[in-house]
RNA sequence: GGUCCCUUCGUCUAUCGGUUAGGACAUCUGGUUUUCAACCAGGAAAGAGGGGUUCGAUUCCCCUAGGGACUACCA
C-alpha cells in the first residue's frame, strides 16, 4: 500500500445522466478521498465526440451538485488533452509498444471472426511487419507483449490474465483522434491519480491499461472495481429499475444525504450501523467493507433510510428540500401563514414523512384553504348526531385561550376538560373536530394539528364546520 | 464460444474453522390509539448442489448449477 495522499477521481462519460450506479461510484471516490485527506477529482470522459452532449454534461454536474459530491481542482475534460493523449501514443510507436494497422474494416472484421473461432485474441497481421510505410488511413495500435498481467484489486483481490488473451487494442483511431483506453491511462498519470475506484465492468481494462501504464515507465494505481448495482430482480439494471438520473430520485422524494447513504450501505458495510451522518460516513469509509457479489436495489430500504435522514434534517434544510413538494400539494407559493404552520408542524412531519413527497401528503391538511371541502366518508363523523353542537360548545372554550396561550399542552387539557365535563370518550369530539379540521387528511394528535393550525385558523375551520350542518 | 468475477433469511449484509448463524429493510402477530402514520414488544425466515481437506466446515480446495462483467476505430 502506497503512503501517497490520495487523488480519486469519477470519471463519466457525458452520454447520459447521472445513474445511481454511478452515483455510487462518485460517492465512493468522494468518500475515499475524504477519509485520507486527499483529493477528489472530476473528469468528463468525452472522447467519444460524437455520443457526448452537452445537455448529458450538465446533467451530470448537476447531479453530482445536488448530492452533494463537490470535487476538487478543475474539472477535466478529456477531449481537451487530445495532443497530450497524440504525444504519448507517438512515444509509444517510437520505442516499439505501438505500431500502425492498415486493416481496412472489412479485413478487421473478418480477422477477429476467424480469431474468435479459434479461441484466441485478435493479432493483426502488422505487429510485426516493418514493412513501410504507406499513406493508407491506419490506426495505431498498442503492441500487447507476451507474459502475465496480474492487479492486486483492492475489492476483487488478486487477478490474473495471459497477456495473450488481450487484443492489441486502438490507441489512435484512423481519423487520429485517441480513444477512451489510451486516454484514461494518460489523464489519470497527468492529474495523479494514485487510486482507481471504478465499476467492476472496468475490471479487465485494468489489466490491459496497467501493460500500457508500464510500458510508458509511469506508476500503477491502486485499483478498487466495485460490483455494479442490479435492479430488485438481479437483471440489470434498467430504466424500470431505477436507472435512472439524480434528479429523477430528487423528484421522487428522497433527500441527498438520504440517497447518499443508502448508496454507501449498498454493497459496502461496516459492522451493524446502518444510518451515518456525512461526518460518520467519511470516518467510517473503507475499501475492504466492499462487497464483490453485484447488490440489488430495494426501494423499500432506500425509503427507509431516507426517511431516518429526514429526521435527522434540521428544519430549515428541511423545508428548502421540502419546499417544491409543499408548493406542488398547495397549487402555488405558501404565503407567510402557511409557511409558519408548517415549521410549526415540523416535529410532527418528521417522523411521518419517509419521503419528500409523503411529507406533502402529511402537510396537506395544513395547506388547506377555508371553507374546507368536507364529502364523502371525511364528512360522516360530523353527520353523527349532536356532532356539529358539540364542536360549537368546544369551540367556546377554546376562544377562551389566548393567542399566546395556544400550545399543545393546553389545548390537550381543554380537550381532556372537555370530555370530561361533558361524559363522552374522546373519540365522541376527537372524530368531528379532525373532521372539520382536516377535511379527511392525514393529520397528527388532535393538539399537534390544533396547534399547527394556529388559534386563528383552527377557530375558523371549527366555526366553518358547527355553522353548516352537512345534512342539510 | 473465450477470459475473469460472484453465490448466507424475500432484499442488503455480519461471520475472517468450533456461534442457539447476528443486525437492518420488508413481512406476520400483539400493544398503543381520536384518523393515517409513527412507535413499542414478539414471531417466522438463510449457508445453491455434490465431492474433498480437517477432530470439526457457512468459512479452505475441486466439480456442477445459476448469475454477472468483458470480448469495438464505445466508454
Amino acid at each position: 500500500m502506497s503512503q501517497k495522499t490520495p487523488v480519486t477521481r469519477f470519471a463519466p462519460s457525458p452520454t447520459g445522466f447521472l445513474h445511481i450506479g454511478g452515483a455510487r461510484t462518485a460517492l465512493f471516490n468522494y468518500l475515499y478521498a475524504k477519509r485520507h485527506g486527499g483529493a477528489f477529482r472530476l473528469r468528463v470522459e468525452d472522447t467519444d465526440r460524437a455520443r457526448s452532449t452537452d445537455v448529458a454534461t450538465q446533467a451530470i454536474l448537476d447531479g453530482m451538485e445536488w448530492l452533494g459530491l463537490s470535487y476538487d481542482g478543475d474539472l477535466v475534460y478529456q477531449s481537451q488533452n487530445a495532443d497530450r493523449h497524440v504525444e504519448v501514443a507517438q512515444t509509444m510507436l517510437g520505442n516499439g509498444h505501438a505500431y500502425k494497422c492498415y486493416l481496412t474494416t472489412e479485413e478487421l472484421a473478418a480477422a477477429r471472426e476467424k480469431s474468435r473461432d479459434a479461441g484466441q485474441a485478435f493479432r493483426s497481421p502488422f505487429r510485426d511487419s516493418k514493412a513501410a510505410q504507406n499513406s493508407e488511413p491506419y490506426v495505431i495500435r498498442f503492441k500487447v507483449p507476451t507474459g502475465q498481467t496480474k492487479i492486486s484489486d483492492q475489492v476483487q483481490g488478486d487477478i490474473k490474465w495471459e497477456n495473450e488473451d488481450f487484443d492489441d487494442l486502438v490507441l489512435l483511431r484512423a481519423d487520429g483522434t485517441p480513444t477512451y483506453m489510451l486516454a484514461v491511462i494518460v489523464d489519470d498519470h497527468d492529474m495523479g491519480v494514485t487510486h482507481i475506484i471504478r465499476g467492476d465492468d472496468h475490471l479487465i481494462n485494468a489489466g490491459r491499461q496497467k501493460i500500457m501504464i508500464e510500458a510508458m515507465g509511469w506508476d500503477v494505481p491502486d485499483y478498487a472495481h466495485v460490483p455494479l448495482i442490479h435492479g430488485p430482480d438481479g437483471k440489470k439494471l434498467s430504466k424500470r429499475h431505477g436507472a435512472l438520473g439524480a434528479d429523477a430520485y430528487r423528484d421522487m422524494g428522497y433527500v441527498a444525504s438520504g440517497l447518499r447513504n443508502y448508496l454507501m450501505k449498498l454493497g459496502w458495510s461496516h459492522g451493524d450501523q446502518e444510518i451515518f451522518t456525512d461526518a460518520e460516513a467519511v470516518e467510517a469509509f473503507n475499501l475492504e467493507g466492499i462487497v464483490k457479489s453485484p447488490a440489488r436495489l430495494d426501494f423499500d430500504k432506500m425509503a427507509y433510510v431516507n426517511g431516518q435522514h429526514i429526521q435527522m434534517m434540521d428544519d430549515a434544510e428541511l423545508l428548502k428540500a421540502a419546499l417544491p413538494f409543499l408548493t406542488e400539494v398547495n397549487g402555488g407559493e405558501l404565503g407567510d401563514a402557511k409557511t409558519a404552520r408548517i415549521t410549526s408542524a415540523m416535529d410532527e412531519l418528521k417522523p411521518r414523512s419517509k419521503t419528500l413527497i409523503e411529507m406533502g401528503e402529511q402537510a396537506q391538511y395544513l395547506l388547506l384553504n377555508r371553507p374546507l371541502e368536507i364529502t364523502g366518508k371525511a364528512a360522516k363523523p360530523l353527520r353523527r348526531e349532536g356532532a356539529t353542537d358539540l364542536i360549537a360548545a368546544l369551540t367556546l372554550k377554546l376562544k377562551a385561550l389566548e393567542d399566546t396561550d395556544w400550545s399543545a399542552d393546553a389545548i390537550q387539557m381543554i380537550l381532556d376538560q372537555f370530555v370530561a365535563d361533558n361524559d363522552i370518550g374522546f373519540g365522541k369530539i376527537g372524530q368531528p373536530v379532525r373532521a372539520a379540521l382536516t377535511a379527511g387528511h392525514k393529520s397528527p394528535d388532535l393538539s399537534q394539528v390544533l396547534t399547527a393550525l394556529g388559534r386563528e385558523e383552527t377557530l375558523g375551520r371549527l366555526t366553518d364546520a358547527s355553522a353548516h350542518n352537512p345534512e342539510g
